[in-house]
DNA sequence: CTGATTGCAAACACTTTGCAGCAGA
DNA sequence: TCTGCTGCAAAGTGTTTGCAATCAG
């Protein structure tokens, strides 16, 4: 029904979700060494290392901030190589790249661990991560309903925190009757 | 659960879903009039034409298309306006900034329309536009959970289109059985 | 009149890329 | 050895911003 600005999302080779399955508790650095054996390229003290920085984020993490900490850690990488990794791990399925504004990106490890979806507070920038069987139903439902194969989504609610409802009672709401 | 990184997406400083309801049919020009009016801001002729252009559009937009498009027509606009307009529109609730990459927004009208979710096939870029109560639904009941007011949301779904599986029916499925 | 707006070009920030030397396998 | 890898710095690119002239209310 649309015609597509060119999107094409950089997403894993090999669908993430559905490769975790295959060996559903194989470490993690052993699934980036068979990725990398299998695509030619090679496993360097850099990835290693990278990669290991990345297993220690919990939810979503700047590249940046993947950055300083390698350097305060006292390693040497260049921010062209953690780039570069980082779009091998992501094709390797170990990490997944999530948008939340023209800025940059943000990521989060999946490889192992449960996807997330965002629930965000727009007036504190919280970050609430869940996980819902109800939704992973529903895209499912969705995509048979257009005869789509689901390879993964991305899922953020916006709203109001409790605590910054309670913190701002009022504000500006113009007139917008509960009626 | 999660230390945010600083994420604070634009979003209208109204709830588009709330304000949309205040006057189903209301003119979107109107919108936009009265929207300036409340904010001291004034209604120029570059923010009329980019207002008109954005409303010709269907679904998602760019907003290089939408300068080219502008261009074509033989008004004179600058990128700058184009995109201090864009803001506020966005403002105005009238329109919504969609990320799919990390390249650029993309845009589309909200006021007076449904809201779409997106269906994106990786392979050949297509992206479908859906609408789900259930979704909505969904949306409310996890709001719910977390004590939170729902705004909105974004929902996108990759996968595999029917057309695209037709086409390259081989290409590294590997090992992944239906079972 | 007065403060907001416009266009232009420069500035920005994140990310990518070209290249020469280095190093896994 | 033979590719692929790394770091650096330069190039890219979509978007934002400072500024002087202009215009809406």
């Amino acid at each position: 029904m649309a015609q597509a600005p060119h999107i094409l999302p950089s997403l894993p080779k090999i669908a993430a979700e559905s490769r975790r399955q295959t060996t559903p508790y194989e470490p993690v650095c052993a699934v980036f060494r068979r990725y990398l054996h299998q695509e030619k390229l090679k496993f360097t003290p850099e990835r290693a290392m990278i990669l290991d920085a990345v297993l220690r984020k919990e939810g979503l993490f700047e590249p940046e901030q993947l950055i300083d900490g390698l350097k305060r850690l006292g390693h040497k990488v260049s921010r062209a190589t953690v780039y570069r990794t980082l779009s091998h791990l992501q094709d390797a399925g170990i990490l997944k790249q999530v948008f939340f504004d023209n800025k940059q990106s943000y990521y989060e490890v999946i490889a192992g661990r449960q996807t997330h979806d965002y629930l965000i507070c727009v007036t504190t920038g919280k970050v609430i991560e869940f996980n819902s069987d109800k939704l992973k139903k529903l895209r499912d439902e969705i995509c048979q309903e257009h005869g789509f194969e689901p390879l993964s989504h991305r899922f953020q609610i916006f709203g109001v925190s409790p605590e910054a409802r309670a913190a701002v009672p009022a504000e500006s709401p113009p007139s917008i009757d509960p009626a």
